[in-house]
DNA sequence: GTATATTTGCAATATTGTTGCAAATTGTTT
DNA sequence: AAACAATTTGCAACAATATTGCAAATATAC
């Protein structure tokens, strides 16, 4: 069966043709992505409102998940099956390029635990490294 | 002598009235800063220009860094003596607290060295944790 | 104190994110 | 398959955030 379908109903989620051909963009691409290249990127153009709620909810059903950056940006990459509404579980590292600027998910390595100072309590860790990506490496 | 002059003579900035305030409020505060802050913070109010041209200066130069964060915005805290114009080390994890929302760089907290997969190359890491400080867990 | 270089503030503009509401689309029921 | 209810979309307006050029003001060097 089709995989954008099957998530969007797993979610309980109206399958649209917004929804489908933005989650679908998520499949294909291997890296992260921004609000800016899901509205330059999809064959239809949909509004930008669309495209922010569509990100929004998402999010709201883990589908997709916000990596943190520096740079006034919010990435968004999909997440693991343990996701679902409500509870995130994407404790792992993302990485940075420099060179070709993608952002990718390294969903096999965890985010490292760390001892903290006395009365901290930590509930969601994470962790975003820069460098160059094995892509580029070859090149 | 006093201290904001100090970093500013040692960057080799002039020293102006906006930058010695905005320095200065990054030294009294304990905690990371977003543009909203510092613009509502200071005494004498700054053009918005003044303060986000500041800001890049002082990052420039070694002086604040950024803080990458998932809500699109900029945190910005004073860096560590090692950090200079152009290279920035500020490899300690940062803390959110939910509580009382605030960001809190444990500079003595190093972010771990992980394993990452075959060809990828890190050249800096960056770590921020979510949870309650030690102020809230207080009360 | 004067000259030179730098910085500031204003205005204009660009980019990014949000909200209300009517029209269109999707899912549901018969 | 048609009709109804619920959801989603696009438009318009708006709000917030960020950037640039340029003349006036300020800081440093001499």
């Amino acid at each position: 069966m089709n995989q954008t379908l099957d998530i969007l109903k797993k979610n309980g989620l109206s399958v649209t043709e917004g929804r489908r051909e933005i989650l679908n963009l998520f499949i294909q691409s291997d890296g992260a992505l921004a609000h800016a290249d899901i509205e330059s990127n999809t064959k239809i153009s949909f509004d930008r409102v669309t495209v922010y709620r569509t990100l929004q909810t998402f999010v709201e059903n883990g589908i997709i998940h916000q990596i943190p950056t520096t740079d006034n940006t919010i990435l968004y990459a999909l997440c693991k099956d343990k996701c679902g509404a409500g509870h995130h579980h994407d404790e792992h590292v993302h990485f940075i390029c420099n060179e070709c600027e993608k952002t990718i998910c390294l969903d096999d390595v965890t985010v490292p635990s760390v001892k903290f100072p006395k009365g901290f309590h930590p509930l969601q860790s994470a962790m975003v490294v820069k460098g160059i990506c094995s892509d580029c490496r070859k090149n």
